[in-house]
DNA sequence: TTTAGTGCAAAAGTTTTGCATGGTC
DNA sequence: GACCATGCAAAACTTTTGCACTAAA
C-alpha cells in the first residue's frame, strides 16, 4: 500500500533522472502502488491491458527497470526465470513471504548489521549490504 | 571445495531417489565440486565442452536440477534473469558474495531464528525457512 | 531386456532492442 | 523544435520438452 506522499516522491525520483513524466509511467506507478504483493512485469501489463489501458510490455518493463534503478521499487527473484517488482518504501528492510498465497510483509526492524560486521570482517569482507527473505505460512493460509 | 565424502554423498543421494549413476552427472558433479564459487548452467556447459567433454546444454540442466531438488546444490538468484549453482554442505548456512569477483564464502554460524520466529508470530505467520545473501567486497578485491 | 538418461533441435518463456511514430519539455 | 518515450515486432536469452537413440540396471 503505498501512500500519496510515497507516489510523490517516485515522481520526484524520476524527475531528479531527466526523466520523464508520461501517462504510462503514472499508470504503471499507480497500479504498482496499489499492489500490496509482488508481481511480474507480465502481470502487471495483463491486468493494465484488461482494464482498457492501451501500454505496451516493452514500456511496462522499461519502467520498472528505471524505477528499479532509481531505487523506487524492489526487484524479487524468489520464482526462477522470473522477476518480481514491488513498491518500496525508503528504509532498509526484508520480506516475509507467505508461500502460500503469494502475501508479502515487510520486516522493517532489521537487527542483523552487528552479526553481519562481525563474520564478514572474520573473511575480510566488507559489507555493503544483505538481503534476507524469510518464507512461511501467513495466518489465512493455516 | 568439495571433499571426497561430499562426492560420494551426493551419489548416494541420486543412488536413493533412484537415479542412475551416469558418466554425465559425473562430470557434472565433479566439476560442480571442483568450483569454489557458483556458476550457471550455461557456464557449467561452455567449460565440459571445452575441456572437451561431450555433453549436451538439456543434460547440465537436467542435472543440476535433479541435485538441486536432491538438496545437494544450492540454486542462487542474484544475477537477475539467470540462476547460478553452487556445491553446498548440508547445513544451513548462508552467503557471503563478493560483488567483484564473485567469491562465495559460507557462513555456517546463523543466529537469526530466535528473532525470525519473534517477528514472524507478530504476523501471524508461521516460518518455513529463510535465505540471507550478503554482498561486500572481498580483500583481494579491495 | 526393461527402463531411465542423453543429445539434438524445437519450443516455451521472459526480457531486451531497433526503429518509426507520437508526446514532453 | 529537440529529444525522450512508446508501440510493435523481431531478437536475444535462459530454460524446458519431445523424441529417437544409447546405456545403465
Amino acid at each position: 500500500m503505498a501512500t500519496a506522499e510515497q507516489l510523490e516522491r517516485a515522481e520526484e525520483l524520476l524527475a531528479g533522472a531527466g526523466l520523464r513524466a508520461t501517462a504510462q509511467r503514472a499508470t504503471v506507478l499507480a497500479e504498482l502502488a496499489a499492489e500490496r504483493d509482488d508481481v511480474t512485469a507480465q502481470q502487471l501489463h495483463e491486468r493494465l491491458r484488461a482494464r482498457g489501458e492501451r501500454l505496451g510490455l516493452a514500456t511496462v518493463y522499461r519502467t520498472l527497470r528505471l524505477l528499479a534503478e532509481a531505487g523506487a521499487v524492489d526487484v524479487l527473484s524468489h520464482h526462477a526465470g522470473e522477476l518480481c517488482y514491488r513498491w518500496c518504501g525508503d528504509e532498509h528492510h526484508h520480506h516475509l513471504l507467505c508461500s502460500e498465497c503469494h502475501r508479502v510483509v515487510e520486516l522493517v526492524d532489521c537487527e542483523l548489521d552487528p552479526w553481519l560486521e562481525r563474520v564478514s570482517r572474520e573473511h575480510g569482507f566488507v559489507t555493503t549490504g544483505h538481503r534476507l527473505e524469510v518464507s512461511g505460512v501467513c495466518a489465512d493460509c493455516r
